[in-house]
RNA sequence: UGCCCGGUAGCUCAGUGGUAGAGCAGGUGACUGUUAAUCACUUGGUCGUAGGUUCGAUCCCUACCCGGGCAGCCA
């Protein structure tokens, strides 16, 4: 007999006369006559009722299907005589496979999300995290979708390289060389890198963008989905040291067009989500946040706010409000202005653009005809209320003179970038993209608060189990 | 990295300068087409670690470890 998923037998539109059911028990109620086991598979988040009579000869199994025990399950599919459900499987094999005694820690009441943390083997297990990572495989699937809909091909950029894209952030060295006793050149003082497995120094990447500039600018629109790095020492909800993250760029694009392609797609993926995980939606909806659905609906109605960076600097000005981080015109915003232009001035997702040249990275295009002391470069972000930035991206600069006065600006050396400089002698494209932070994404779609919650191994400063 | 909060039973927490309690889980029994079932009884703790103050510390102090929040950095 073929294995029947719970998602399947609940949707089920008859009877049958037999189906096979394997899954874990969620829950055991024992009757006199028989005994009610709740049983989950993964497949969806509700679980199916199973019935087993005390008159089956595998009925003295029963006692061994505990919380957290795989069983086995032949019967009929009939229509349940209980009010909490439609079906209910009624057993004439009952097998348990797998026994969990009471040590397994998942009970039946709300766990703290800090101690599912520490039990990560367990927890997908769990109602929430069940539905997390559901929503998670959907997501991935909608973006690729989304790109691969619109004709964009998947650029697969190294994991491991030696360039230090932008600068940003501190990045993990990867090396085979003996920690204990490295090579040494220029007289003993330095490590010799030459003589480290790839003959420099490398790293995990911070991001493909550079590289997949290269192939936007041979293929016109392409996307990066892939794991990044960040060796920054963050202690918060929202920072992890590995994440992944989608970056499309697009030959032929400006800033709009960059900030169109950003709503479309965010909007998208809130769309089908929607469609595709209601069941679980509904669950976070009860448990996670009352104001998920309503604020998803919310941002897939309304157009998003566009705002430049000046108009923002005015607004947060005449706001009223005392700043921790006051408030200036070549300042980066600090997380409490992104929050306060999302959350409370407009209310919906905001798009910041054209930020000060001096505090953005050296390929972001500079905007022509800036008032002196006022250079802007053509940036923007995508802050979403609840979790803050969710897209950064940019126009990128083509002209090789304006690109190589970006470099002498942030003190980078041009040899490093030889071959991101011929991108932009030979046969140079305007061109633009940016990086959405696939886990806070899901943050936002999930209503789920932390970062660590949304990842099935999260890897923070400090922490790296399994 | 800075500031703040926390660490007491398997889990969630309360509590006191005189070495500890509840709910849930576990166990036993009863009851029941049950839904995180219900009821009764019950097992269970070097009160994060190491020092210090004190006649006496789980409680006060210091350091450290661990967890969490906020900020910076960003996605």
């Amino acid at each position: 007999m073929i294995r029947t998923l719970v998602k399947d037998a609940l949707n089920a539109t008859a009877p049958a006369d037999a189906i096979l059911l394997q899954g874990w028990v969620r829950t055991r109620r024992d009757a006199k006559a028989f005994s009610f086991i709740e049983l989950n598979d993964g497949s969806c988040l509700k679980g199916l009722q199973v019935i087993v009579d005390a008159a089956l000869p595998d009925y003295v199994h029963i006692a061994k299907a505990n919380t957290g025990a795989s069983v086995e399950v032949s019967g009929k599919l009939v229509e349940s005589k209980g009010g909490g459900q439609k079906w209910e499987v009624v057993a004439e094999k009952f097998t348990v496979l797998g026994e969990a005694d009471a040590t397994y820690p998942l009970q039946k009441k709300g766990h703290t999300m800090e101690f599912l943390r520490e039990i990560a083997h367990l927890r997908p297990r769990s109602n929430l995290f069940g539905a997390v990572f559901r929503v998670r495989s959907r997501l991935a699937y909608a973006v690729h979708q989304f790109f691969q809909d619109k004709g964009f091909y998947y650029v697969h950029t190294p994991i491991v390289t030696a360039s230090d894209a932008e600068g940003a952030g501190d990045m993990f060295r990867v090396t085979t060389l003996d920690l204990e006793n490295p090579p040494k050149a220029e007289g003993g003082k330095h490590v010799d890198h030459a003589k480290d497995f790839f003959g420099k120094k490398t790293f995990l990447t911070v991001s493909g963008q550079l590289e997949a500039e290269i192939f936007a600018c041979a293929l016109s629109n392409v996307y990066t989905f892939g794991p990044t790095f960040r060796a920054e020492n963050s202690h918060t909800s929202r920072h992890a040291s590995e994440f992944w993250m989608i970056e499309p760029e697009v030959a032929f694009c400006d800033l709009h067009g960059d900030m169109d392609l950003a709503e479309e797609f965010v909007k998208y993926l809130i769309r089908d989500v929607r469609a595709h995980c209601a069941g679980d939606l509904e669950f976070f909806s009860k448990f996670v946040d009352q104001e998920l659905l309503a604020r998803l609906d919310f941002v897939l109605d309304k157009p998003f706010v566009r705002c430049s960076y000046t108009e923002a600097v005015e607004i947060l000005g005449k706001s009223g409000k005392t700043w921790e981080h006051p408030v200036a015109w070549g300042d980066n915003l600090q997380s409490e202005h992104e929050r306060y232009l999302t959350e409370e001035h407009f209310k919906c997702p905001v798009t910041v653009y054209n930020y000060p040249r001096a505090i953005k990275a050296f390929y972001m295009r500079q905007t022509d005809g800036c008032a002196d002391g006022r250079e802007t470069v053509a940036a923007m972000d995508l802050l979403v209320p609840g979790i803050g930035e969710i897209i950064g991206g940019s126009q990128r600069e083509e002209r090789l003179d304006k690109l190589r006065a970006g470099m002498v600006l942030h003190h980078l050396d041009e040899k490093n970038y030889w071959w991101y400089l011929d991108l932009r002698r030979y046969g140079t494209v305007p061109h633009a993209g940016f990086g959405l932070g696939f886990e806070r994404m899901l943050m936002f779609v999930t209503g789920v608060a932390n970062i660590r919650d949304v990842i099935p191994f999260a890897r923070t400063p400090g922490t790296a189990e399994f």
